[in-house]
DNA sequence: CGATCAGTTGACAATACTCAAATACTGTGG
DNA sequence: CCACAGTATTTGAGTATTGTCAACTGATCG
């Protein structure tokens, strides 16, 4: 891990969504304080409770923000991938952070410390507002995902995330869960062997068709109605 | 509606938690882009995908913040209180807001326009660090609810808000549950009739004694580990 | 090739929801 | 101040969804 200061860095820097409309001039303060850290996939990058003295964007690689219960059963809250930041929340709200964060590949992060980040947001509105955006957008994810956790069965989970899957990838009616299915169903809020029998039981039911991790949307419609009902 | 500019208004501002500390040169400009608005018990004040054109600051009264299903289930996000704020995430992230918001008593609010308000944060980065400081602690909550949700049984997320009612009224063992009991089933992501169960399950079980609203904690140390482990 | 791990399936248990009905409470108009 | 209407709360009985436990298959990786 050590400070940083090439053009390669800044133009990426410049092109995530954290950061996109930045100045230049801002940029290269903040490859200034940006450090570039390697970790292997399933290292642990922070765990629940760590002193937030920063926080990271993916540059690659993908890692997991997840919750632990006692008993260890997960809740993954995100996935992030590249361009993508994770650990904000602690730099502006607290010290700690609130959740784990383990790498699902191996992966290169970008850390930016704590203290540096705030002075350059305090001498940076645009940077501010750039903030401001991302955490509501997050905010705002949440919402979704309380709102189906709490008002969804886990069939119209499924379909609803399959839904946004199949939207985000742009690829006719395909689509790749893009995770094992272990991880997918902690991402939903169940088990295993549950998400295992619902996706049978669609397949069955004949909205979609199975191929591993890929999935045919075989019929729309009625996938559709059951990720906004929640009901078959 | 009106804009306003009086003296006690820049007073309250600047004791709610969201302008804490900002100087008072920008608390005159805040008030002068501040409107109050009067509203009634059950009184909507928006609703899910409304444009969202500012946000608002609760100065007398109470409003929830609240998810419909289709079918007409609500999941309660919050529960907005005098100095506290709702809505912001519509002002940064999107247009439009996405989730519904209600008086639960006759209230008075004050609105912040959006575009007059990001002007302000544009010019004043304290405002901006405050508002981030802001969203992160509702994150951090949302973060919290949705470890509950997925991961812990009525009776653990129960026990959970008691606890978190009873540190924050810190009146010894006692605590008032200050919504309906049909108000906080939402909350917790259940239903009134579970809801009323496992209160009266709790209560044979020596872990509190209710009246009413009123409930007093008998037992603290198994309702800490209920809250814990989320099993009995 | 053995070991570990992901995924699937079955039998079962448990938690929580639905529906229904009885009771208590609140606020309003007479 | 009372009666009434509309809510809120509680309780019961039945059902459904999902989680638990266990066994088995198949893949991946040293």
């Amino acid at each position: 891990m050590s400070a940083n200061m090439d053009r390669s860095l800044v133009e990426w820097l410049g092109a995530t969504s954290l950061f996109d409309g930045v100045e230049d001039m801002h940029l290269w303060d903040l490859s200034g304080i940006a450090m570039v850290v390697s970790c292997k996939r399933r290292a642990n990058i922070f765990s629940t409770g760590d002193p937030g003295n920063g926080f990271y964007l993916v540059k690659e690689g993908r890692v997991k923000v997840f919750m632990l219960s006692p008993d260890g059963k997960e809740q993954i809250l995100h996935v992030i991938g590249p361009g993508e930041s994770f650990g904000e929340v602690a730099v502006f709200a607290g010290q700690s952070f609130p959740a784990h964060a383990v790498a699902l590949e191996n992966s290169r992060l970008v850390f930016l410390p704590r203290d540096d980040f705030v002075a350059l947001v305090s001498a940076n509105p645009a940077l501010a507002l750039n903030l401001l955006a991302a955490l509501s957008q997050r905010l705002r994810q949440f919402t979704n995902m309380i709102d189906a956790l709490s008002l969804k069965e886990v069939p119209g989970r499924l379909a609803a995330h399959l839904l946004y899957l199949n939207d985000k990838q742009a690829s006719g009616d395909n689509l790749s869960l893009e995770l094992s299915k272990t991880q997918l169903a902690s991402l939903l809020g169940t088990i295993p062997e549950t998400l295992s029998r619902i996706l049978s039981k669609l397949q069955r039911a004949g909205f979609i068709a199975i191929d591993g991790s890929d999935i045919v949307i075989t019929d729309r419609q009625r996938l559709v109605s059951l990720a906004e009902f929640g009901k078959f």
